[in-house]
DNA sequence: AATGAATGAGTTTTCATTCAT
DNA sequence: CATGAATGAAAACTCATTCAT
């Protein structure tokens, strides 16, 4: 309706991905509000003219953060595709593989978030709706492979938390020493192990 | 016979402790020299006595909160014990399980370890050898039910890794959400899955 | 036509002569960053935007301080005069006499130069620079009265030193004791008494 | 009487050497109780049981620092000598020639003490009545001189403040500069040209 | 008398936040 | 809307002084 459409919503993102890239670099910590200000192209009062403070940034950033990740698994998951969920998964699984270069660089404000979660209640509730919803589109893949019978009648839930365990676990040592192995390999060896666990015997 | 007998590794120890515990609930950050002196019994200035600086505190914890962790993996592995190897990981498993709990309270501490190496070569060194040696274990671990065909022919150092990142996963999956699960099945669950992956025919 | 014109040298003058105010009284040590922040009518944090450090306030103090001092020998030294150069050194004692009153009070500073100078390379080397130049004005002054015969051939810069360490110690005894004599004759007397030793004897 | 001789004179010598020699070197504000201490060859507390203070070692070291210097000026006017006053006074500027090397190490000190006499009563008093005992002594001989006709019918008390004053900023200009001349030639071509000032026209 | 571990008040410096322009 | 100069609360760290041994 304004003759000039909607700022805000460009503004806000703007800050969010200077803040993302800056946290990342630096932590929460030592980030001061004038990098997140520069690095968006924009005075420090901006920014106070869009979020009321770091803490806010760092609040609407635990959103943007894990949904976009959720985002991801989300569409995959949705994709109907014809392929054998076995298929399906090493998909997922080589994607991940393929992306945990690029995730490595944002991993460090995973941590800070994980670490907050362990004094506020409200960060805690957000990561675990997070992996809920996680689990749940997993778990969805791995039911539908039952269902096929693709794999052995196993509790879709605790495989899909197993997996997702998998994944988290691995894109942490991953972060830790990306040198230490042929990741690419080691990730689709990981979960074949796991698939192969679950699998009727035909398919072994 | 001396008058005073030197207590500068009992207290050093001793703040070592209270920065843990204060650490974990407050965060690097948020935690005052203040608090880790009340906590320690001791006043401001004694921590500087014995430590230069927060960051030097910070930097002992962090070889202090791993080597404890490694310890624990060494002693049992060393163990030469005469079950199956199976069986062993299964024990391991469930003391994983039954110390997640006492675990959970720590890891806001690891968290910001693994945020800061990120940014930090010595640490991020520091856990790449950490968890050199942790796979190192396990694999050494594994490499004997393979000799012992209890599991087929496996690259015992990528299933090590695996194992590992399960377990990381896992403790990290608990830590958001110990409401979650019945996480002592659930970790149970995990590793038997992942052990079926890798056993000999026979043993399915 | 800019909004906002740049403040920034008038805010370093600011707090340069509110920190010589301050200095004065209570020493550099005792000085508090807020005493000279009060001072200036600034906040403490202001006073860090222009200077990084009480050390960098300091050190600019240290030029600011000594060039004023400088600068107003050498207005006197340059104006070309027509009176004979005795008495355009008596004219310069008197002039130093008269401001002997307002120096005293920021003598203080300059001892704790002088102390710094001790122990601090850049501080001696910008002492020994100042005074080089002070002497040289002397001296050349001096010479003229020498090149129009109403000084003997005596050594120009020997004798200008002779003048400069006369003018220091009678500002030093003057400023513990400002009370001991009728420092206005004394003054006088004592560059008489000089310059009766270097004089002509058609002068005596 | 006591079997021991009392150690405490000895002991608070001891420490105010130890200070002098750290507060030349580091200043008064930079040193550590820990540093005289150590140069003592004390621990802290000793110093403690000699002393109710730093500030107190520094009120003690002020009357020892001057008192030293004003018995070697005394020691030099009370010896009866048979030769001129002109030639005392030669010799006096001789021999504070010869020590001022070492005097310079002392002199930040000095400087300190001067300083603080800008706003301490007590520190500023001790320093008036050690200028006032020194110019009396320089006003004895030079009065003497008077008397003997070496010297012209000058005010005594003005001449000996004018050869304190040259003496204390020749002492300052070496302390600032000690490469920058000739020092020994220096001081007494000063003094010399002073006392030809006063001299009476036979001997010149 | 002597020690040196422990104390805690005091100071510099930083930086999120505000607000006059 | 946007700016960036100014604010001042907060915290790491120091060191003179004390006191149990």
């Amino acid at each position: 309706m304004s003759p000039r459409p909607d700022v805000t919503e460009a503004r806000k993102n703007q800050i969010l991905e200077a803040a993302v890239t800056v946290f990342a670099r630096l932590g929460f910590q030592q980030t001061r509000m004038d990098d997140i200000a520069k690095q968006a192209g924009l005075s420090k009062g901006a920014l106070y003219l869009y979020y009321k403070s770091k803490d806010t940034i760092i609040a609407a950033l635990l959103k943007y953060f894990f949904m976009q990740e959720f985002k991801r698994l989300q569409a995959f998951v949705e994709a109907d595709r014809e392929a054998s969920v076995h298929d399906q998964l090493m998909d997922l699984t080589r994607q991940l593989a393929a992306v945990m270069h690029w995730m490595a660089r944002l991993m460090p404000i995973a941590f800070e978030f994980y670490a907050i979660a362990g004094r506020d209640q409200e960060v805690r509730q957000f990561l675990q709706e997070y992996y809920h919803d996680y689990r749940r589109e997993l778990a969805r893949l791995i039911q539908r492979g039952i269902e096929r019978d693709e794999f052995r009648t196993i509790d879709a839930e605790a495989t899909a938390t197993t997996l997702a365990a998998l994944y988290e676990g691995l894109a942490l040592l991953y972060f830790v020493d990306p040198e230490a192995h042929q990741w690419t390999e080691q990730v689709e060896t990981s979960v074949r192990l796991l698939l192969e666990g679950i699998a009727q015997h035909a398919s072994t």
